[in-house]
RNA sequence: GCCCCCAUCGUCUAGUGGCCCAGGACAAUCGGUUCUCAGCCGAUGAACAGGGGUUCGACUCCCCUUGGGGGUACCA
């Protein structure tokens, strides 16, 4: 283009981009990761875009002047970066600027060797739709219908897999099917705060997704990774992402964790989970709750086997079948025995889960009945449901007057 | 299509020529413990992608095949 032509373009105020005159050449760069140098043959030099026409820099311009204002020494990033670094090479060179030490990282991959995304809780909720319209004999029709959305865009979500509901859509479809938002997989560090994973078990877990820190070292914090940390122990290997491992840490994180660290991660999960009636508890009783469940793998299960305790008496749902199982079945013999047993525990001198277990025990002794047969009644009168904390425990924490109110009232149904 | 990268149990990985008929963890299977669910305890099975080299000796080095991933933007 001649410079007439410019100032002409210029005058008439055209719309343009700013672009690097890379030069022609050969570039090479070493990468830490790969333990190689990588090269881009001249061939391949193109001029590129550093200013877009609206005016704003592209992202290879900001990296470079951004990284280099920061005093950025060290660049891992993912590989899909690894032929911009070229572009970012040239950019330092051109700008006078060091060159900092670059490394690429392998992919984490979803367990299914996918790319790990959004699109991930989409698949989860298509193949629970078409489980469910097997099961129940709906079409695509039905399940539109129920959800209030038009037939033919549920019929073509569930028939293509590339095809995405957007979060209205999905949250719609997840009423219709009874799909619960903790059992979509997390992709967002904020889906793994919501179902009650520490942070500390995340970070040790991803840390140890394409790096390691030699020999059978997994348990770490994050002061002995910053101190075990080195570069020729990070892979090169894509690693795919198991949630169930992830649990696993976490299990024994919280397992490991004081009381005092437990509450306050158990607090900041009832931030993010502000419809959990567990929000009225105080810090003790938290502490409490986490100490009767134990053994839990996440924070989440906690909040869900404790709710009974903080419903209100007559707002207790009973589970059907537990009822049916636990106290109707054989003629109510549950029921008789739990009649039985709510006498010995209306006796109870001091209300503790010491003296509800001497109680009850006793009675079980007397009867020569296995305390399976008189706790399994007593827990579905008490909590609605044939899971929960340690009977005793939570008899405890109730109370007598609830416990026996709550007798009451599962003996009426 | 073209370019680049990678390759040990189902999964995350240890292993840098003999210490490895391959170690750990999760998962799985079986058994034990317990008032339910968890958890915990014990045991078992499970891999060097295939083929060529190099070497006295290859999981470890080289080549090919196969498989997987990434890139091919006025997106970051």
């Amino acid at each position: 283009m001649s410079d007439e032509q410019l100032r002409t373009y210029a005058a008439e105020g055209r719309p343009h981009v700013v672009r690097l005159a890379m030069p022609v050449r050969e570039y090479r760069f070493d990468d830490v990761v790969l333990g190689k140098e990588v090269v881009l043959p001249a061939a391949e030099a193109q001029d590129f875009v550093i200013r877009k026409t609206d005016g704003m820099p592209t992202y290879h311009f900001a990296v470079v002047v951004d990284d280099h204002e920061m005093n950025v020494t060290h660049v891992l990033r993912g590989q899909e970066h690894t032929k911009n670094t070229f572009l970012h090479v040239a950019l330092q060179e051109a700008l006078g600027y060091p060159r900092p030490v670059y490394g690429h990282l392998s992919v984490i991959e979803n367990i299914e060797g996918g790319k790990m995304g959004k699109r991930d809780r989409d698949k989860k909720v298509r193949q629970r739709t078409q489980e469910v319209m097997k099961s129940t004999k709906r079409s695509a029709d039905d399940v539109a219908a129920a959800a209030g959305l038009p037939g033919p865009r549920v019929a073509e979500w569930l028939a293509d897999a590339k095809k995405q509901l957007d979060l209205p859509e999905q949250a719609a479809v997840m009423r219709v099917i009874g799909l619960q938002a903790s059992e979509l997989p997390e992709v967002l560090v904020h889906d793994f705060r919501k179902n009650g994973y520490l942070p500390e078990s995340l970070l040790n877990f991803l840390a140890l997704l394409g790096w390691s820190p030699g020999g059978d070292r997994e348990q770490m914090s994050m002061d002995d990774m910053v101190e075990l940390f080195t570069l020729d122990g990070v892979g090169k290997a894509n690693a795919k992402f198991d949630r169930t491992k992830l649990a696993s840490f976490n299990t024994d994180a919280c397992a490991k964790a004081d009381p005092a660290r437990l509450v306050a991660a158990f607090r900041d999960y009832l931030s993010v989970n502000p419809d959990s009636p567990l929000w009225a508890a105080t810090d003790e009783e938290l502490a409490k709750l986490l100490a009767m469940k134990k053994g839990f793998r996440l924070l989440r299960e906690v909040d869900a086997v404790s709710r009974f305790l903080f419903t209100p008496d007559d707002a207790l749902a009973y589970d059907p079948s537990a009822v049916e199982k636990n106290l109707k079945k054989d003629g109510g013999a549950g029921a008789a025995v739990l009649r039985e047993a709510r006498d010995g525990l209306a006796a109870i001198g001091s209300w503790s889960a010491a003296s509800c277990e001497e109680a009850v025990k006793g009675y079980c002794e007397q009867k020569g009945l296995a305390l399976g047969k008189v706790a399994q009644p007593i827990r579905v009168a008490v909590c609605g449901s044939t899971v929960s904390p340690p009977i005793f425990d939570s008899l405890e924490f109730l109370g007598r007057e609830r416990t026996l109110r709550r007798i009451d009232r599962a003996l009426s149904l």
